[in-house]
DNA sequence: ACTAATAATTAGATTAGTCTAAAAATATAT
DNA sequence: ATATATTTTTAGACTAATCTAATTATTAGT
């Protein structure tokens, strides 16, 4: 019971919950998720309720268990930590890693993980700005961000993460100088269709409402 | 055409294919290679020469195409570069890398093993003294390298590599203080079980031939 | 509360890879 | 050269994961 299928299963269901509270998940949103079909999910979901990942009553959701949380958790630690590596060490670029990351996440070996990440210095986020849970499956992400879309005008910020990491999404960002670390000014907010304009360094960008929902900030006093 | 288990073929293929010279290699070899059925081997023979990855003609055994060569030595690059990172980047020991590079070498990613390559600094042989084929899949091994059993008495060598590497092996290796670049002598070649009296450093130990002729040496002077 | 719409599950088929058991081809031995 | 032994292939079944089509539950609307 820990094929990469199953992980991928386990991944997405994780996902899907950190966006809902409490609640199971649905067939489909886990079918949407993984673009497969309902069937399909139907199928698995008996599977991890058997191996003991998930708690799933027919016609009525899915939530991981304990454990089942756990094995998310530590994928998507590997898939993070791989991440860093890729970038840090072989020098690609934070829009090539995802696929080769997907695929290395599901690597298992003793202490591996562990010691990647002793390698990589402990990195806390990843070239996405996404937390890195540490060894004991503990994320902690302290920092205060918010989509850029819900500034206002003359707020002051921090680029600190995204939630769309898909390659179009990250040149673009690349395009407009921005990465993590990177300072902007909220110049305008167009109220006719919410789309900003930002002060990156000398240049000033109009970005659409868009974009600023997936692309994450720290404000500044 | 390259799934994980054709890619396991192709490398079995390989590994076999270099200790025969020629020949077509057979189906039980192959099996028996790489754990599996005869009977799974003829399915797979059947789809790889399907995918032009070998030549087979029925009842006559197997040898890859060019490019079913060619992918094979790819997995192997992978498979060896992995390992010198786990050793060499990540402290694993060189009997514990094994499993792990297995994986390892299956991911797939436009540029991986070549950034690696170089993120390693190029690196010519393994943790086990095994040649990498550089990016054009070229091989140079220019070691003139021989089985401890072949040596007699009084001659000297350095290890260079082993043709055993499961953990046991190595293992026993670490507890003789014998490393790859590791200087030995010859003491005396017993003749009743051709067992041989090493001195290493200013031990000396009687090993079995068993244990000599999985041990590689470069003779001196 | 009852019907219509939506969501989820089951039934049955498919694919890749494997296995056992039986059949066919090749190799060996006298 | 013929019988025997060995090797290889085929036939048929199994598992994990998937799909389409059909069925059954749940939810929403009046």
């Amino acid at each position: 019971m820990a094929s990469e299928t199953v992980e991928n299963y386990l991944k997405g269901i994780y996902a899907i919950e950190k966006h809902l509270d409490g609640k199971g998940v649905s067939t489909n949103a886990i079918a949407e998720h993984l673009q497969t079909k309902a069937s399909s999910v139907s199928d698995m979901l008996k599977k991890l309720k058997q191996g003991g990942l998930v708690d799933y009553k027919k016609y009525h959701g899915a939530s991981l268990t304990a454990e089942g949380r756990a094995k998310a958790i530590e994928i998507i630690r590997r898939h993070r930590l791989w991440e860093v590596f890729l970038v840090d060490k072989l020098n690609f670029k934070w829009d090539e890693v995802h696929d080769m990351a997907e695929q290395l996440e599901h690597v298992e070996g003793k202490a591996l993980s562990d010691r990647l990440d002793a390698f990589l210095d402990f990195p806390r986020f990843d070239p996405h700005g996404d937390p890195i849970p540490d060894a004991e499956g503990r994320i902690r992400d302290d920092r205060e961000k918010q989509a850029l879309s819900t500034l206002a005008t003359k707020d002051r910020g921090v680029v600190v993460g995204v939630l769309d990491s898909s390659a179009p999404f990250l040149k673009y960002l690349d395009h407009l100088k921005l990465k993590l670390g990177t300072s902007l000014l909220v110049e305008e907010v167009i109220d006719f269709d919410k789309s900003v304009k930002i002060l990156v360094g000398q240049q000033s960008h109009s970005v659409s409402h868009q974009f600023a929902k997936n692309l994450l900030i720290q404000k500044e006093a």
